[in-house]
DNA sequence: CATGAATGAGCGTTCATTCAT
DNA sequence: TATGAATGAACGCTCATTCAT
């Protein structure tokens, strides 16, 4: 997990407590006003260290970027084998993928929509950093489609458009969380989008499970937490 | 369709064109590389016309801008009525619409991915005239909806949430198009998702009909074009 | 009268009304914004034309302040020399230029003004063109000055400390406009100078005709105007 | 003295080397071409340091005309009390103060002539404090000679253009230097002024004072340091 | 390691001036 | 003569990056 961002600085617990610093600020002031607006002693100064110490972290503006938004995808391929390793069945952990992509989506909103506005500002050779991230969740994603569509439990639909559609709807909690956050809580976002997106995807056969599959474990553990 | 941006021009046909020329470069220019990385010396150039010729049709770089996101927008506010104004049934309506939504995606993809970038690079009043335009798009997407559960052809889900799926669908086309273009056509994408979306929203009693529904002249007329 | 300034166009009565035109525009607006803030295309608004047009009777746009400035100065030495003509007694041609000299200034202030900030303005050569006319204004204060104090009627004073005393004053009635405008009116203020400059520069055998000196007919009829 | 004029540099002993480098350049050129044709990097070339760095001591280009506008202005407000608090009777004060004020204008007769040409270039928020400024140091003048008036010093002439007739003295030394500088020294000047304003203002009582009044020390001393 | 003053390239914007119509 | 669209040089200002301390 530690990236080809180069640092000067020889002390390995120092450059990982730097970094969190100058991350932590990055993400909220390019959340709030985008890269570009950005400078790097705006975020020196909310970071309380100096604009000079910011080069020996980071060679590049850039890099900072690089380093906020492999924040974001890092903790979806973190978080979302988490939620699926320890539920065995198809349906079951197709359904636990979902939940556990738009809550990480939810607690990284703001950085969820910096990734939309500020990847291609990258130069290509990070941009792959961040893309190739991407595409492993999303891989988690499939290979759950796959197994559902193997087993008989979904009919035979695309599996690459599929995946696509529950990832733009895990992001779309963020993207349009201007338009939703008035009007709908995040479980019942996740609940409706589950009804419209798989069951209308299930096979008659399995159709009749689809009450019983345990989204409320984790939706009753979110509740908790507020 | 005229936009509050000013002109010290008055020959509004010179307008139209210049402003056309200034726009057909800066889509181009601010897709490549960003609205901020591309300067109004850039796009000047590329419309070959002087750099101080701009600031007659346009007011600010931002102005350049919010030119170019109306355009996408206002594409689908102008396309979106026209496709589903001459279908009577709510649910060849509803088709069509969904149709023609990701066909004027197609053809503004650059654009489309412009404005998930840009929109917030605009001044608060610039940004709701663009916000504005697209809730109404969004509008005709929740009317044909609530038609079609009204008639009892979609059982019932979330409009809303259902709305924005179909919508984030036809943009998907655009900001995942470096994955999509290699695998997929653009009219196999469409029946892939209306598949996903639809087929498992449709009540029973309208299921057999799924197949007749006529997505085909959409379909037909478009490779006719190519 | 026709000065330097070079015109493209040969009827010269247009010439004169153009030129018109575009001084009194430019007068204004110099005086208001200064030279710099001022642009050609708000004079040529102000005026009544198209921008391009001003360049058909200017060649430059120092050239429209050359105008204007040549416009005060020739003011002064129009007028000064009429109200001194008449008057044969040299102390009464003092009273007569001084008063004359304030009430120009008062008629051009803003223009005299002007003249303070912007003769720098121009360059060497036509700087000269200005500075001449202005010496050639100062001379008539002088040769009165020279006539009083040859009679007699003045102690002998340093002629030429006098004579900027005099002009100053005439011009400060300008330049602290914003001060004396509030508390004097300009009769007084010419008659408060008077006493002050002149009443201590005349020698005994004079001082009792002081109060009979004819500035009360400028006076008179300068009240009966408003 | 320290003025709103804000830098973001902490090391005030820096800020007061590099504001007075810039400020001597920036009087240089505003006097020799002028506030607008004159650019920030002719200002930092002179000055020996980078564009840059100008904006690390200045805000605006307009800070660094009110910079050296101050600089005139407190001139005066620092030195003509000086010149006076060791002189108490009213007479040989007020000789003092005319004394002083044409000395301080000599030493900053360009800045004095830009003060004229460029104080309209201020914002009115920083034109005040100019004004401001320049009234404080009028009073001192004012109540020199209200003292003279009421010790019956002085004729009861109107104290406020008597005021500004002093000003306009030691002012048009530096206004109108092209015409003196080759024919009068600063002295002969102040004597030649002293002689027409204030003599003729002496009531009979004290004009056989008039010689003996002290102007000589100052006088002596300014030669001294020539 | 850390600071923050200093650099200088580069951008948005203005406007005097020109010239085709 | 008159218009006003077009040009392009130039200016104020910002900010990523460096480096002496």
């Amino acid at each position: 997990m530690s990236y080809e961002v180069i640092s000067t600085v020889e002390d390995s617990a120092l450059v990982e407590k730097r970094r969190k610093q100058i991350v932590k600020a990055a993400t909220k002031l390019f959340s709030a006003q985008g890269f570009f607006r950005t400078t790097i002693k705006d975020i020196a100064k909310l970071a309380g260290i100096s604009p000079g110490l910011v080069y020996q972290y980071v060679t590049d503006k850039e890099d900072v970027l690089l380093l906020v938004l492999l924040e974001v995808v890092d903790a979806y391929a973190r978080e979302l084998p988490v939620a699926v390793e320890s539920v065995t069945d198809p349906l079951d952990r197709c359904v636990a993928a979902i939940v556990a992509y738009c809550r990480v989506v939810d607690t990284h909103r703001a950085a969820t929509v910096l990734a939309y506005r500020s990847t291609k500002s990258l130069s290509e050779e990070r941009r792959v950093i961040i893309q190739r991230r991407e595409t492993e969740t999303n891989q988690i994603i499939t290979d759950v489609i796959t197994e559902c569509v193997r087993k008989g439990y979904f009919r035979r639909v695309n599996v690459d458009v599929l995946t696509y559609q529950i990832v733009m709807t895990a992001h779309a909690w963020a993207l349009k969380s201007w338009h939703f956050k008035t009007i709908l809580k995040l479980e019942d976002y996740i609940e409706h989008s589950l009804d419209i997106l798989l069951k209308g995807v299930l096979t008659p056969s399995v159709e009749k499970r689809w009450h019983s599959i345990p989204r409320g474990v984790a939706s009753v553990a979110a509740r908790a937490n507020r």
